[in-house]
DNA sequence: CTGTTAGCGCGTTCAT
DNA sequence: ATGAACGCGCTAACAG
């Protein structure tokens, strides 16, 4: 691989003057000049090393981002929105998923810092455990020490930049649109006991039950994905009594609870009315399409970013409100 | 932040010895000295400088993943795939979207050579155009050159180690099991004319055809998303004739054409089958269930990742088969 | 406008 | 088993 010092001698200039004209210094370069080295660099095949570009200035251009599932479309969104950002600043990404292990979080976050990224973003639910947390903390804080700088995408527990989603507000949001319909015995698909977004969209929900008076919702736990959703509709339709309106924590569970109704002869909306959370854009194409609270998940990326570099110590929070979006899921109690 | 001389000096060692301890040499260095370097880190909270690393060793521990669109499903579970093999090797992924447009590939490529990745891995279609080709297979030679591996999922056009899934003989397959079930009247949702996988999966299934003696398939093209299968969907319907199946050349252009087959009052299957390719596990919950071939998508990304790294210069080419999965989208003909 | 030079943090000979 | 010293490729003063 050609140096910059092979391309300076190839076209009879000092390194420093090479440098300038490859590597966007804000000096100037006489054009004759440049145009040698131009020619010589793309002769030589030449590339900048970036590794080594890092070295010398102090500071990378890779932004981190940790993500827990890159096949669930919500972190998909995210990290996309990330992306595009990251692009428009000229720096590069390199993504991370954690399985949806904490622990792994913290092992991505020291990689991370071992790179020198520039920023790191960190998308997905708190878990409600604080020795996890305190560990994790501590790793951001030499993280940031260093001078990284650092934005979640969820609950602002880490003392960080913050894109907080309106959870409770959504759910509450969602609960007062669908009582309206005429719906007055709610269950909840809650995800997690522990997961905070999970436990904030069914708080928000039943908070908004209470107020307006209406019994508290039957509540079934299950995991945040797919399946989990799946198996909680099972559960639920185990017990269901009068409950003739469902909420699901996010769209993926939605999803899951949507196959179990129909496999146990449940008509959605006919028989039952199902909402989600999220609004995946993958997803509405299902049948019946889904009542939910719309994100703006790509935004919340780049957003996430946009927070991070402009981290000057006090970190910013900025929260973001999703929209009910009614579909084909829920439909008016009649009589 | 801490480097390994504020290390070494804290621990009262020399530099060389503090590099053994705490950055996988094979070398040995006394039980003593190694509690104290590692001691003396945990307190300074050093983190290894990978920019630093790198330049020293003269190879990064990334790997360039480049994808064309993260919100596509196909390629979110390459990439995570290809996340979860570089996990097992260490390596950190450092991932690029070209949002399907050819000369970000090349960009992409530059910019991966410039973190000198380890190895860079490219997924999606090639398209029939020998001027970008060209370009591309020219910004490959100078990283292979430098050392750089790489692999493709997708046709090997590029002179480099590939992981080729079998669209012709998996679309050659859909298209024998569906005259099985009694269809003779097809159509193609063929996605754009110049994209080789497109290409290819619409050859596929038109020579099982005529191996089986009935007529081509109607050929609709349209966009390789979502959008694209409905819009081409639409048009089919204005001109459909006798067509009892249609076979869109990949699960996502196959969900927009079920929403249009929908909003036009056409029950899928009753009025008309219709079968996909890719079995994208997000869309399974889709009803009618989507008929479709299976391809293994996140072993692609990995096996891609082995392919890159055992890249000798002699590139080896790896295909997977798909299999064709029946579900409700399809039914027989009856009479 | 151009050239010289001193590091950036670490791995790795080569001595000891 | 440990340490001293050089070099990886580049940027950024500084000097001219």
């Amino acid at each position: 691989m050609a140096t910059l010092e092979d391309v300076a001698r190839h076209a009879g200039v000092s390194l420093a003057t090479a440098s300038r004209v490859l590597n966007g210094s804000t000096r100037q370069v006489g054009a004759a000049m440049r145009q040698r080295v131009e020619s010589s660099a793309a002769k030589l095949g030449y590339r900048v090393d970036a590794a080594a570009q890092t070295l010398a200035r102090g500071a990378s251009n890779v932004v981190g981002v940790v993500i827990q599932d890159l096949t669930d479309p919500y972190f998909a969104a995210i990290a996309d929105g990330a992306i595009r950002a990251a692009d428009r600043h000229g720096m590069v990404v390199t993504l991370g998923t954690t399985y949806r292990d904490p622990e792994r979080e913290i092992a991505l976050v020291a990689t991370l810092n071992a790179q020198r990224a520039r920023a790191v973003l960190i998308a997905g639910s708190r878990v409600a455990d604080e020795t996890v947390l305190r560990r994790l903390r501590a790793e951001l804080d030499v993280y940031r020490a260093a001078g990284g700088r650092v934005a979640v995408i969820g609950q602002d527990v880490l003392g960080t930049g913050t894109v907080a989603p309106l959870n409770r507000e959504g759910a509450y949001d969602m609960a007062v649109a669908l009582a309206r319909l005429g719906h007055r015995r709610f269950a909840t698909l809650a995800g997690p006991p522990n997961l905070l977004t999970a436990i904030d969209r069914a708080e928000g929900f039943a908070s908004a039950l209470s107020d307006l008076g209406l019994r508290p919702p039957l509540e079934v736990h299950g995991a945040f994905d797919r399946d989990g959703g799946y198996d909680a509709a099972c559960e639920l339709l185990a017990m269901r009594g009068d409950v003739t309106c469902v909420f699901a924590v996010n769209d993926v569970m939605a999803t899951g609870a949507l196959a179990a109704f129909r496999e146990n002869g449940v008509h959605v909306p006919h028989d039952l009315s199902l909402a989600g959370f999220d609004d995946i854009a993958s997803l509405r194409d299902l049948v019946p399409s889904l009542t939910t609270v719309r994100l703006p998940l790509a935004r919340m990326g780049s957003l996430a970013l946009d927070l991070a570099l402009a981290d000057d110590g006090v970190p910013r929070r900025e929260s973001v409100g999703g929209e009910v979006v009614l579909r084909d899921s829920v439909r008016p109690v009649t009589g």
